[in-house]
DNA sequence: ATCCTAAAGTCAATATAGTTGACATGAGAG
DNA sequence: CTCTCATGTCAACTATATTGACTTTAGGAT
């Protein structure tokens, strides 16, 4: 669902009611991460990298099972980009003193810096939308999507 | 960025203000497409399918090359879509009487129907969250992801 | 007729992101 | 010493995309 940089919204006929929404959905999604992809992008990496250390950062210390269940990918799935996070010492793994079969994930100074310049783009966008309809505009988006998450 | 089917939205830390909100963001796109998938997939296909059907349903008699700019993608990529539909009878292209040099593509019967079955599956999400929150919420809704989308 | 161009179609190689299956390793637990 | 759990790895495959190079189809211009 990757698109040109420059790519414009389309103006489409809307044959139903809420063919807008549908299509904001599509673009909203698209417009928030398009400036942390192109960040990640400058950094080598990508969107799974970048769902991946947003994890860690909120889950110090999460083991590997726990990370891919959380992600919802398989463990061969979850390898390499993992396997790029800690050669490149964005991410440092370690065996816990108790649980010594499990390795233990925790971001690096620069990991938790990339995470946060990522995150950043992402929450600068929100952040500009939210300002301008105000809290209860922003509020009302909020329960709007939390019932829409919760479709599953 | 496909989840399994019935992952639950996972608690994580909020590190920073609107994480909840960009949380939402990823799931909110996941739960309204998570039913049109399960549909398409029933019928043998995906996404990119969808996209093609929809914008075709609202641009009759589309040559490919414009298909091809509104939904951003190279030709090649469109192409294995696109003739899988024509070959399944859901889109016909043909020449058109005066600019014969383009194909202009439609829907045929069965490709509208699919098409709105899967677009109602979303538009059926959708509006069940706007009822919840009511004309003004719906509104508040767009009106943040206008702005979201417009960020390109 | 011949040449030029635009639109579409095709072929090959590559990248990314995922899957399942099979098997190996590392570290307690009995 | 063996069993099991968590992790790691290898191979084969699928799907969705990319870029580059080339062909085909159909009109338009000279």
């Amino acid at each position: 669902m990757s698109q040109a940089a420059g790519l414009h919204r389309a103006s489409l006929e809307k044959l139903h009611d809420l063919d807008a929404a549908l299509e904001l959905m599509y673009y909203g999604w698209r417009g928030m991460t398009l400036e942390a992809d192109a960040y990640l992008a400058k950094q080598g990496l990508s969107r799974p990298h970048h769902r991946i250390l947003y994890v860690v950062a909120r889950r110090p210390d999460i083991a590997i099972g726990s990370l891919i269940e959380i992600l919802g990918v398989s463990k061969q799935a979850l390898n390499r980009p993992l396997n790029l996070l800690l050669e490149r010492k964005l991410l440092i793994s370690q065996r816990s003193p108790e649980q010594h079969r499990s390795k233990l994930l925790r971001l690096t100074g620069a990991g938790q810096r990339i995470e946060r310049r990522a995150s950043d783009h992402e929450r600068k966008v929100l952040r500009e939308a939210f300002d301008r309809v105000g809290a209860p505009g922003a509020a009302a988006w909020m329960a709007v999507m939390e019932t829409i998450a919760d479709n599953s």
